[in-house]
RNA sequence: GCCGGAGUGGGGGAACGGCAGACCCGGGGGACUUAAAAUCCCCUGCUCGCAAGGGCGUGCGGGUUCGAAUCCCGCCUCCGGCACCA
């Protein structure tokens, strides 16, 4: 026997594979489908642990169903478009696409060495033309169905780089790069559409049932849907209505002034030509700055200016003064609202700094002063103060003064949610070009889909300016209009990369196809994707996006189902000392120095056995060490038989010993547990325990003194190995061979337990005496109940806890204990 | 502040309301060895006890139950998401 040289065996059998072409799939209608989809990372170097973690746990989602007899979509790709490549550029003098490129062909290796089962024909690499045609050509489909639009919208400007930045690029309102501060700006930016499908993305929530509630819930409260209703406020002086929306338009009566947000239209008409006008221009700018500042500020100060406007409240009639105030944001709503300060806690904060008049109108059962409240009263009651409505209760007033509005034409129901339109303007060189060309003649064209893809010029100079290089590539700026053939421009900003990442899963299917981003009926055939697996980062973002071009593509027809992604494993971070993984923190484990030291097998188990997979894992260089020591003890127990069991006879269980029995049946019980872990739970740390349990059984009968069944060990051995093939794909194909098996492990079906072999004669039962465990009992499967409590209460141990007390019962709970409760 | 999730041995983690701590690591002991490593076997929550055995133990405080890590109520701490959302 030799020992486990784990890059031998490794190497073998990834090249056997490979060789064999048996991770190549088609579609095959004898078969059951099963699309097993992992995230596909951005090209960023080489893998970092959470890939491994990611992909170790996909591969066995993958190989298990393969040997359920599943035909097992399972593919991989590149998230290739990205800002860090600019960076590389800029810094390192490399272009983004031979750095992405480079990049790719390592992190490939990488995978390549972990022995996924992947079926690299179907690899997909956003940044490429055959990919990014279909990313633009799906743009145009969106354009033309009204879902991608350009409008002006407030950005984070960098004076000095002359460039928009995001969000992310924004560090303490100042540029991450040269640290000047961000001003907000107001640029013409391309969106989708997405809030049209507020409401279809919130409910179909509801049919997800294979996702984690949690990453539900977060969908739900970034849609942010709330219902209420629209009310119109006359302004006074002016031919015109302030509109605002309010999720309890049954405390109108209490609406006793009204705020606007600073950059609100309406700001402007009531202050022109007012002696204040000066001030309250210097107060909007302080706002601005301030609003900037720190949005992630606990409570900041209520800031107001009075505008010297009035509106007047359609339910009392009164003149009610019209304010400006930093807590209320352009950005939802409105922009105004109507202000209650006795039923909600900012007003009446507000309203209380400014001396400001709070009058209330909604009366629970104590009695609230107006006068004298310092905490807002938010629950439901009874209306006072509001006219012919008084006495109605809150929830049904709600309706009734919607309606009462509605018939003065001055209200009306509504819905409003926090979900904005998708941005997906970048001003960046390195995403797909937005298909669209300015025209002197015809304004704004889009490309004709034959026209496509807007190849990404190469030859373009990175400076650090920030700008992006595409705004001075003449050669790309300047171009024919497709509609007149006048002089036009192209539209020189690319798009978030988020949109390449919202349909690759549909171009897997179809990787080559020419003449569409996919064939429908082989969409059709695999999606919906049966398992996603990937970070819990992308809760929100990349699985809403998704979801939503799904539903539009399903929408235009091009594919049939409207939800992408049926189940969803959302895995835990990789931490090492109680914090995440990263380079900055310098607690960087490298998956190539793991797999040079102990082989991709040891580091899929060590992975998958630490942790739940959804649960953070903590890294632990012991715990690899002793992942390894569990593979060594698999390959000495096989090779300690794998000579001797080439020829062994049917293993005849009717025959066995009683140990012989005991051994076979821990074999049946890891075989069902270990397919409940994989199938049921995703437990793959419990389903390994389940492993290593079995392996220590059959150490413990080989090293025993009796004579080894070698028809039992055979069959033992085999089990063991089929058990842990998707875990550790590499050692249990070599082991396999070694048993004498000429056809690899990969292609055997998943091995079914035997449910006479579970059966036990005997168990043992706890005795307890009030809810204590005193005793055991080893007793007949099928003993009776009355012998059983009888002979429970015979014993010794027993007796010494209820001599002189009374047997108030005896509680049963078949095959597990008995308790006898004593007084 | 709001919404999620989690607190279990020295560490990672197991436990349909029914033997708390499977399995792995670490630690201790034994076997093998001239010796060490590797390997194989045994022990390993805390505490009292020579032992048999007892008591205490799943973040804290209550409750439901014959019986609670698990269910309910009230707290504390940590992690994640959202954050003046009208």
């Amino acid at each position: 026997m030799n020992h486990y040289d784990f890059r031998v065996v490794e190497e073998k059998w990834q090249r056997y594979w490979e060789e064999h072409g048996f991770y190549q799939i088609e579609e095959d209608a004898s078969k059951p489908k099963y699309y097993c989809l992992e995230m596909f990372p951005y090209p960023s170097g080489r893998l970092h642990m959470g890939h491994v973690r990611n992909y170790a746990i996909g591969d066995v989602v993958a190989r298990y169903h393969t040997m359920r007899g599943y035909n097992v979509l399972h593919p991989m790709g590149w998230d290739a478009f990205g800002l860090p490549a600019e960076n590389a550029a800029i810094q390192r003098n490399i272009h983004p696409s031979e750095w992405t490129r480079h990049n790719i062909e390592y992190m490939r290796t990488q995978l390549k060495r972990m022995g996924l089962s992947y079926d690299w024909r179907r690899e997909v690499t956003s940044c490429l033309p055959d990919y990014y045609r279909w990313t633009q050509w799906l743009f145009l489909q969106m354009y033309h169905n009204g879902l991608a639009y350009k409008k002006a919208a407030a950005v984070n400007w960098c004076p000095s780089c002359n460039t928009v930045l995001a969000n992310e690029q924004v560090v303490n309102d100042a540029c991450e790069r040269c640290g000047t501060v961000v001003e907000r700006r107001e640029l013409e930016q391309w969106f989708f559409r997405i809030t049209k499908y507020a409401d279809r993305l919130l409910d179909n929530l509801d049919k997800l049932d294979g996702w984690p509630e949690k990453v539900k819930i977060m969908q739900a409260n970034w849609i942010g849907r709330s219902e209420g209703a629209e009310i119109l406020f006359p302004v006074k002086g002016f031919d015109e209505h302030l509109a605002v929306f309010t999720t309890r338009p049954d405390t109108i009566f209490g609406a006793t002034y009204m705020v606007l947000a600073p950059e609100h239209p309406l700001v402007d008409k009531l202050i022109s030509g007012t002696p204040n006008e000066g001030a309250i221009r210097s107060f909007i700018a302080q706002v601005a700055a301030q609003d900037e500042m720190d949005r992630t500020a606990e409570h900041t100060e209520k800031l107001g200016m009075f505008t010297g406007g009035y509106c007047i409240n359609p339910a009392t009639k009164e003149e009610i003064p019209v304010w400006i105030g930093n807590y209320v944001l352009m950005g939802y709503g409105t922009g105004a609202i109507m202000a209650v300060p006795a039923h909600d806690q900012r007003d009446l904060d507000f309203a209380r700094k400014y001396g400001l008049k709070v009058r209330v109108v909604i009366q629970p059962d104590g009695d609230l002063d107006g006068e004298t409240m310092v905490e807002a009263y938010t629950g439901p009651g009874r209306l006072v103060n509001s006219g012919q409505f008084d006495g109605l209760p809150s929830e049904e007033a709600i309706e009734a003064i919607t309606k009462f509005l509605e018939g003065q034409g001055l209200g009306r129901f509504q819905v409003n949610y926090r979900l904005r339109d998708w941005l997906i303007s970048r001003q960046r060189y390195w995403g797909a070009p937005i298909p669209i060309v300015y025209c002197e003649q015809c304004g704004t064209v889009p490309v004709p889909e034959e026209m496509l893809p807007v190849y990404l010029p190469m030859d373009v100079a990175f400076k650090p300016t920030g700008q992006s290089p595409l705004v001075e590539a003449d050669e790309f700026v300047h171009t024919e209009c497709p509609r007149c053939g006048g002089k036009a421009k192209r539209e020189t900003d690319t798009m978030d990369t988020f949109v390449c990442s919202s349909w690759y899963f549909l171009r897997y299917a179809d990787p080559h196809n020419e003449s569409l981003p996919f064939a429908k009926e082989k969409v059709d055939y695999w999606m919906p994707v049966d398992q996603y697996i990937g970070g819990v980062e992308h809760a929100i973002l990349h699985l809403m996006y998704a979801r939503f071009f799904q539903m539009v593509m399903s929408d235009l027809g091009l594919v049939t189902v409207d939800e992408p992604f049926q189940n969803l494993l959302t895995q835990g971070m990789v931490l090492k000392g109680g914090i995440k993984m990263s380079k900055s923190k310098g607690n960087i484990v490298d998956p190539d120095h793991i797999i040079n030291e102990y082989g991709a097998d040891t580091a899929r188990v060590f992975v998958l056995f630490a942790s739940p997979p959804e649960k953070e894992l903590e890294w632990s260089d012991e715990g690899v060490e002793g992942a390894y020591r569990f593979l060594n003890r698999v390959w000495r127990l096989v090779n300690a038989y794998a000579d001797q069991l080439g020829e062994t006879e049917e293993l005849d269980v009717n025959r066995l010993t009683k140990q012989e029995r005991d051994l076979w049946r821990t074999v049946n019980l890891a075989i069902k547990k270990v397919t409940e872990d994989v199938e049921e739970r995703f437990n793959f740390n419990t389903a390994i325990s389940s492993i290593m349990e079995l392996t220590n059984a059959l150490y413990l009968y080989k090293e025993g003194s009796g004579e080894v069944n070698r028809a039992l060990l055979a069959a033992a051995l085999e089990k063991l190995l089929l058990l842990l093939a998707p875990f550790a794909p590499h050692i249990t194909d070599e082991l396999w061979s070694r048993l004498g098996r000429t056809e690899s492990i990969h292609l055997q079906k998943w091995p079914d337990y035997d449910e006479a072999a579970l059966q036990v004669e005997e168990i043992t039962v706890v005795i307890q005496v009030n809810g204590r465990v005193r005793d055991r009992l080893v007793v007949p499967v099928d003993v009776a109940e009355d012998e059983l409590k009888e002979r429970a209460l015979a014993l010794p141990r027993v007796q010494e806890f209820v001599d002189g007390k009374q047997v108030v019962k005896v509680i049963l709970v078949p095959g597990k204990l008995v308790n006898i409760v004593v007084k």
